[in-house]
DNA sequence: CCTTGATTTTAGACAAGTCTAAAAATATTT
DNA sequence: AAATATTTTTAGACTTGTCTAAAATCAAGG
């Protein structure tokens, strides 16, 4: 059928507010993720909706019909590809490859996303911890908790992070703190809710908005 | 600045057009290669010209200046370590490459270039012969003579075709015939000007247009 | 140098996607 | 249940790149 990147765009936005987000997909919301105007969505919805990708009626959230979020998750599967090809064989920092797959996950060619996968050894997690479905549309499932939300004494290894955001990635570099690092929650502490930790032989403590957008699994 | 992907897509037509075929480049020998019309070619050289890419007077061919011609030869790059990319490490087959990589050409980064030519081991030419242009644009030179130009008992290697079309490298596909293999030149056939040589360990016949859209370097 | 023919440019229209401002519908509060 | 606030939709306009059709310019030949 041949989407735009705009019309691809949109279904990504109602994939992550609706499938990670946990939210419910209204116009107000899907405006702010694609940083665009209510009424422009309003339009673009409609479209969506005439092409079969989205199931709409006035003045209700929308949700992906399955054709839809067949496309979405392919279009995930792109992005979560190419930022693995991208840090693990190009070399690049975890924190710069964002922007770069938004525009590579939109390249169309039937081969292209088994090809990569196969060069790639099949990845299950991008660079970032996230998931990467496979050929098929299912997304690998593994056990996480916020670390944030670990008691004093717990420990973990870090499995993923819930933010692409530049700063914060670049952040975590600075205190060399990267995924499959093991780590012991220490304590929180009472006066900003940041928490202590003990990572990479030495002590470092964590705002409460960092250790809540990093993910653990339980060792 | 920021281009279009269209206004890319005229800065590369420009030059091929004046730097590959030796043309000038004028409305309609744009409009043809890009597939629209005359007047919208007008419209479009108007705002290179208003953003410094092009030189243009009405009525008169246009030329890249040198920022056209640098973004002109970035996108080349681009294309052809891409193309590489894909056949070298991928495995695709050589005649699906051109359309994947004339979406690929366009995704933008500083680094990108540079790292994927590291990565690829900088090479000079692409999966089709052609010139890969360093960072600082210059193409790698060699010496190249059209196979159909050859006389009889002449010997070359392959070193490039000059065509992108799809059914054109399947043909070749089908025939074997592959950039570094060698062969000798028999004879041209009066009746259709088709020619044959021996290669691979046998004799064949490729028809004139095949033959000239084949370059070889002298042994 | 004037006419014919080709090429190029202009003028006006269209489609995609966006926006602002206003209207309509829904949700919330009292 | 009415009033108020929020959300969503509509209406109309703008931008980018395209097109057709017509006008302008250029190139050549007689």
């Amino acid at each position: 059928m041949g989407l735009s990147i705009t019309e691809q765009d949109y279904l990504k936005a109602i994939f992550s507010i609706t499938r990670i987000e946990n939210k419910t997909a209204n116009t107000n919301a899907i405006a702010a993720q694609l940083k665009t105007k209510a009424s422009s969505v309003t339009d673009m919805i409609k479209k969506l909706s005439a092409k079969k990708l989205v199931k709409y009626e006035k003045y209700k959230p929308v949700s992906l019909t399955s054709l839809g979020l067949k496309t979405a998750t392919s279009l995930i599967r792109s992005h979560r590809l190419w930022e693995t090809f991208l840090v693990d064989r190009l070399k690049y920092d975890w924190s710069k490859v964002h922007h770069i797959a938004e525009q590579l996950e939109h390249i169309e060619d039937d081969e292209l996303l088994d090809k990569l996968d196969d060069y790639l050894d099949n990845p299950k997690w991008d660079p970032h911890g996230d998931p990467i479905p496979s050929h098929d549309g299912t997304f690998p499932q593994r056990e996480e908790t916020i670390l944030g939300h670990l008691n004093p004494g717990e420990k973990g290894k870090i499995s993923s992070v819930l933010q692409d955001d530049k700063s914060f990635l670049e952040a975590l570099n600075e205190m060399n703190i990267c995924i499959n690092n093991t780590l012991e929650y220490i304590k929180k502490i009472d006066f900003d809710q940041s928490i202590q930790i003990y990572i990479n032989g030495e002590k470092i403590i964590l705002s409460e908005s960092m250790a809540s957008n990093i993910a653990i699994q339980k060792i």
